[in-house]
Order: structure tokens, then sequence, then C-alpha cells
DNA sequence: CATTTCACCTGGTGGC
DNA sequence: TGCCACCAGGTGAAAT
């Protein structure tokens, strides 16, 4: 996400908005397209970035098109989460329309931003900051959480480590590969108990989480050419993953073979002899 | 309240 | 080639 986020700005900031188009789908439309085809028209695009696991465009003012010329003042939001399938793409407005779009955001420069996802297990919301809140959600950001707001997260939780971590109201962001990778670099198995971790044992999950994070956003940065999509990631998953997906392969580390089990519903892969 | 299960979708893969 | 079971980067409602 961070990585798609960073892609997008790069491409879309200072852009003005001229026109949307939505498909029919019911989903995945958490604001009704027509008030999000309304709100969205005439905004300047001030910036991009992701906040957990979603995109947010924030958007200047509508009424004042001189003013917001120059940038500055965030008065709405388009927020963007795209699910296991989804994809930002910037194209020019005349490339041909991917199977599955959802939603297309002509811009002044002749870009086009598009949303493609076939599942359609992705959300598209519109904020409007005069009428309600800015997008935020509880959980923790674990690229910047210390060690004590970290540790208290976990504290008399009888799940298991790697369900909590998925939890998206505890840590915002973490999803199945990061989850698995983090508590492999960490030594943990998945199955542990949240609350009964030792002190020690959270410390190295967290630097491991920032780590494989911060070390999965450089590799995925490197690799974003002149449209976003997922290509760039397959390489990063398929050279630096330890264990997420190798499932019978043996250890990188002891050479003994990966395991995999089901937890809160999820594939779960570790080294049961690097792991305790 | 905390935790787990399952439906929501389409597409790709591998077995027969 | 066709058919089918199974799996997939996530979440949130319903059940326990």
């Amino acid at each position: 996400m961070e990585t798609i986020a960073r892609g997008v700005n790069a491409r879309v900031r200072g852009d003005r908005i001229v026109e949307a188009w939505f498909g029919s789908h019911r989903e995945p439309f958490k604001t009704p397209p027509a008030r999000q085809l309304k709100g969205l028209i005439e905004r300047r695009i001030e910036s991009v970035h992701r906040s957990g696991k979603h995109i947010v465009v924030e958007l200047g003012r509508q009424d004042d098109p001189r003013r917001s010329a120059e940038g500055g003042e965030i008065s709405a939001q388009w927020i963007v989460h795209l699910g296991m399938t989804g994809r930002l793409l910037v194209t020019t407005h005349d490339a041909a329309a991917a199977k599955h779009t959802h939603a297309r955001l002509r811009l002044k420069s002749g870009r086009e931003l598009r949303f493609v996802d076939p599942r359609r297990f992705g959300r598209l919301e519109f904020r409007d900051l005069a009428k309600g809140t800015a997008f935020g959600g509880p959980g923790a950001e674990p690229l910047t959480i210390e060690g004590e707001e970290f540790a208290e997260l976990f504290r008399g939780r009888k799940l298991a480590i790697k369900a909590a971590l998925l939890n998206q109201t505890l840590l915002a962001g973490v999803g199945n590969i990061y989850a698995d990778e983090s508590l492999f670099r960490a030594g943990i198995r998945p199955k542990r108990r949240a609350g009964k971790l030792t002190r020690v044992e959270l410390e190295r999950l967290r630097r491991a989480l920032k780590e494989v994070l911060e070390h999965a956003i450089r590799l995925g940065g490197s690799s974003v050419s002149d449209y976003v999509d997922a290509d760039g990631m397959k390489g990063f998953f398929q050279l630096e993953h330890n264990v997420y997906q190798r499932t019978g392969e043996p250890c990188r580390k002891c050479g003994s073979d990966i395991k995999k089990i089901v937890i809160a519903g999820r594939s779960t892969h570790y080294c049961a002899r690097c792991q305790h």
C-alpha cells in the first residue's frame, strides 16, 4: 500500500479531477457512486498517502478553483481500500479499460486514475470534511509505534499472536504476508497466545515487524515504473520472503521444512525449528 | 466484551 | 479439453 500510494502520489499530485465515472456494481461503493461523483468533480488532488491499508487521496476545495490551484487546504478525501485484488492505476484517459474497472477519474493533465478490482473486496469512500471527520482508524501504525504501547496492545489477550497482528483495530496495516514474515524474523510461533509473550519477545516482534515492512517498502519502491500495478511486488515476494507460501520448502536458516497451518481462517506459514 | 467462523467475489492452478 | 476442488495480498457480520 505504501509503495502504491507513493507511486500514485508522484503521478497525480497537483492534478485536477475533471470527470468521474463509476461502474454499476452494488459493491465496492461505501459511499453511493452518485455522491462520490458529485464530490470528486473539480477538485485538486493535494496529495496521496497511506493510512493502515487504506490509500487516502487528499482533495482541495470545490468552490474556489483559483485558490486551490495553488494547493494547501484539504476539504475532502477519497479513500481507497484495495481488498485482495484491487489495483489503482494511473493511465492516459484513452487507454483501454481493464476488465473489472469500477471507477475512472479523468484528470486535467489527460491522465486517468482507475480502480480495478476483480473480486470486489475493495472499497471506495468519499468524505466531505465540512460535514464529517477525516479518515482515521483506531489501529496503531506499526512503523512508528514504540515498545511500551506495542506491549500494551497484547496484554491479557488469549488469541494467537498471528490473529492479533492481523487485527486492524490493534495495529493498522499488517496483512497475512507481513504477519508471517515478522513472526519468523522474531523467532515466535504464530499460535502462541498474544498475552503470554514476554516483554523481550514482544520487543523482538515489534522490531522484526518494522524491519520487514521497511525492507518491503524499499524493494517495492524501486520497482515502480510508468504505471502502478502489482508487477513489482511479485519480484519482492518471490525473492525475499522466508516462510510465506513456502510450504514444504527448506527454511533458509535451518533447512527444515516450512509448515502451513490455519489461524483466524488465514493460511499461516512458519518454521517449527526456528520459531518457539 | 473477546474471539472465531464464514460469506462475500473472480480467477488461476492442478488433479483426474 | 473439460470439470471440479481448492486456494488467494481482507474484512465485517453473525455465531459462540
